[in-house]
DNA sequence: TTATAATTTTAGGGTATCCTAAAACTTTTG
DNA sequence: CAAAAGTTTTAGGATACCCTAAAATTATAA
């Protein structure tokens, strides 16, 4: 038996999913399958022919679908992929649990093997040392928090923050407190052209369309988050 | 300016390559991306194509191909993907540059925004904070080093590891002891059928076959590593 | 400067995904 | 138990990738 199969990672979407349905309810037919993953019913044939077709599930036509032994293999260590993103995503980053496991179930198909055994090592090894490792792992959540000085030209569109500074003489100086550019004024980056010029900012209700020039001579202090 | 464009991970590919190599030489052609891409000549037109398209390329037939300021925003964004990964592979999980930069490459298309922020906050704060950070991380490092007591049955075909005991009695201790399963003896798994009834391995040279059941009796030191 | 070499595109194929609509089959129910 | 309802498959179509081979174009070199 060659040890390197491996599939599509739609495949492997397939292959999880009927390891879940397994589970809850013995055996799994194509409309849990179509609903689960949110496809036609005719998609989910194409796919179980191919996964049958490898022999990693049982399928024939109108009957149900359970996985074979390699299947059941497959499906594990795709859904140990998975869990162990997750489990890092949370333990480790700190992320909510339900954007953690959005995002394992983005990236489960590409993880190398190397990356996923240092990532549930780091993850263990926050949890077998608590003592240094919270505290360490704490100062990391608060630095997650922490917001970033900036020039508002680094900004990208839907990004948020408050103005630190304005570093600007003369006529753009001027230009800039005119528009109400001033320090502890909170505003939000609607757009951005191309070339960053110009940027277009919602300030204290108002729309704004920045130069480059202009923007670069704020600082402003951006809000952490997604 | 819609800011939500999006295209494939084969075409974020292209447009990856296509920055790196205007980079380097002012202009991309069809071959220099063939090559880099190790893809045949007509399947740089077709991707070509597309990209003009979703106009993040400047590209006419038999010409050289530059990015367009929407195209050069976008092989940014991936590259900045690419390189962060990277970054926290190397930093943090330890992992070599050449494994982080292959596996930062599988990997770009499909982390989202959230995760690579944090990613990004984590090796930053790792730098920062040299102080109990750096103490922390080597402890992490040791850990990765560690090789982990398991049972043999639980290994996987490529591993490697040492035996550390054997506890089984009677028929089965004594066929054991026979083959020269005793401790301290390397070995390495060949293969695993489905169901990991046989298992093989290979031990002071010859190759054996053991019943799940045996392997179940061996405790083994699994050798950490890729 | 024209013949040869190299590059690039077109033409035509193949696979994997997905879709809709219609046909085939099962299950439910009056 | 047969008709209605629900499920599943087939048929046929679209897109994104990739390929090889041949034609078109550009570059090089005698």
């Amino acid at each position: 038996m060659t040890d390197a199969m491996h599939i599509s990672a739609s495949l492997e979407d397939y292959i999880e999913a009927i390891f879940h349905i397994v589970a809850e309810k013995q055996a799994a037919k194509p409309r849990d399958l179509a609903e689960r993953m949110k496809v036609a019913g005719s998609s989910v044939t194409g796919a179980l022919r191919m996964l049958a077709e490898k022999a990693l599930i049982n399928y024939t036509p109108y009957d149900i679908i359970t996985l074979t032994p390699a299947g059941k293999a497959y499906a594990e260590d795709v859904v140990h992929r998975h869990e162990a993103l997750r489990d890092f995503f949370v333990k480790v980053l700190a992320v909510d649990y339900k954007a953690a496991d959005e995002a394992a179930c983005g990236m489960e198909h590409s993880v190398s093997k190397v990356i996923l055994e240092r990532l549930v090592r780091f993850a263990e090894f926050v949890e077998v040392r608590p003592r240094g490792g919270e505290d360490w792992l704490s100062g990391f959540r608060h630095h997650c928090e922490r917001n970033t000085i900036m020039k508002m030209s680094e900004l990208k569109p839907g990004d948020k923050g408050v103005i630190t500074a304005v570093a600007a003489q003369g006529e753009i100086g001027q230009r800039l407190v005119d528009m109400g550019m001033v320090k502890g004024t909170p505003f939000k980056v609607l757009r951005k052209a191309p070339l960053g010029d110009p940027i277009e900012i919602q300030i204290r209700g108002f729309l704004l369309a920045l130069r480059k020039q202009e923007a670069e001579c704020v600082s402003v202090e951006k809000k952490a988050g997604k």
